[in-house]
DNA sequence: TAGATTGTTAATCGATTAACAATC
DNA sequence: TAGATTGTTAATCGATTAACAATC
């Protein structure tokens, strides 16, 4: 005996599979590449040649957006790179915090492009405590006693996990525990994180195990 | 009219779906931990605890593999290593250039991390001259005409795409061009490689847009 | 207009999960 | 031995592809 669906679903649209919105970075990447050139429509077939894909997927992909393209024409890139923008909540800048201070978290406390896609780095952290107070571009390196204080008071959404994968989970902790509401972990283990937090991987080093595997295989075992 | 299946195939293993060859990675850090850490036997249930998985999903990836579990124990941490190492080719270490010396491709040829893992980084390489001649760690800046003397004379395998969105395709092209049997991504942007030439993405901002998304849905629109 | 391209439905394909006999 | 865990088959679920009427 289960509670019944709610009768009139207002304004319910159903929620955009996992696996379609890991595409939309993509897509709007090329959108905006392909704006800074002055293109002004994109049809399905030249999203899907320029992306890896067929035309099939790029229509069912686009179909759960709030936006329709137009026959004969495609999509106007302009509308479509808005429309990317708004599902992915890009329209606010989000602030983050980086723990681990090695060569990757100072790399990607540096790395410009992060700030001009609307991701802040606003504090860098390591345990270490002879890299505390050291400087890293505008940031100086903090113990991670300040942590807590950092993300409460800036309104950090993002922690960075950049730590050996010895510590990563115990950094996961800490920075749930701090607030933040997703965790970008580049450390190479599995981080469980609480309802709330959400976990996504960077894949420096299994990148190249799998690839390693292609070539491989290319070689013929 | 088909040419016929091959009346006995001998020796010939069935492909393993890229879906399972790409947690494989995960399996073996985890295997690897666990090892360190004393650890003998690894049951379906625990690794599917610890890399968020079901047993059932478990079973059936390590079921792709040239080893057997132990009905009541699990499996054995240090055969399974040995057959993920095997069946990924991780037993020859490979030899990566990566292209592009900004704050990424610096930082990755100083991450220790890869090394030790079995991928060496033998060149670094900018179409910047004002970068070339610089050091990084035991390497110089080379120009990208020394790429394709580089890439033939060291046997390198890997090459790492470490440049701005709007070079990337063309950095793959040398790359490609030069010999190279794999690349690793880290443009935002789709390349495509010919045939033979294996492409891996490793989502930086991407993955950031990824986690605003989640942000946002969290925060309830 | 004629032709190209969308949005959507249905078909196919592949991946995950459930279930359970075999087994140590 | 009894109980726990594997390997595998079958069922389910979800994602991709194909096809085509609608349309500009």
């Amino acid at each position: 005996m289960r509670a019944d669906k709610k009768p009139v679903m207002n304004e319910m649209r159903k929620a955009i599979p996992a696996s379609v919105i890991r595409r939309f970075p993509k897509y709007l990447a090329h959108v905006q590449a392909v704006r800074e050139v002055g293109e002004v429509w994109v049809s399905s077939q030249a999203l899907a040649l320029a992306l890896g894909l067929t035309s099939s997927t790029v229509r069912q992909d686009l179909s759960h957006l709030d936006y329709s393209g137009v026959s004969k024409r495609g999509y106007k890139v302009e509308e479509l790179e808005k429309i990317l923008v708004k599902v992915l909540g890009l329209e606010v800048s989000r602030n983050m915090v980086i723990v681990g201070a090695g060569n990757i978290g100072r790399a990607l406390a540096l790395h410009g492009d992060f700030h001009r896609k609307g991701f802040t780095i606003r504090g860098i952290f390591d345990s270490d405590p002879s890299l505390q107070g050291s400087r890293v571009g505008g940031l100086t390196v903090q113990s991670m006693d300040a942590l807590k204080g950092a993300v409460a008071g800036e309104k950090i959404d993002i922690g960075v996990i950049a730590v050996p994968a010895s510590a990563a989970q115990d950094v996961a902790d800490a920075l749930a525990k701090a607030g933040v509401k997703g965790l970008l972990n580049l450390a190479g283990t599995h981080v469980r994180a609480g309802e709330g937090v959400a976990v996504v991987d960077v894949r420096l080093v299994a990148s190249l195990q799998e690839l390693a595997y292609a070539i491989k295989m290319f070689e013929g075992e």
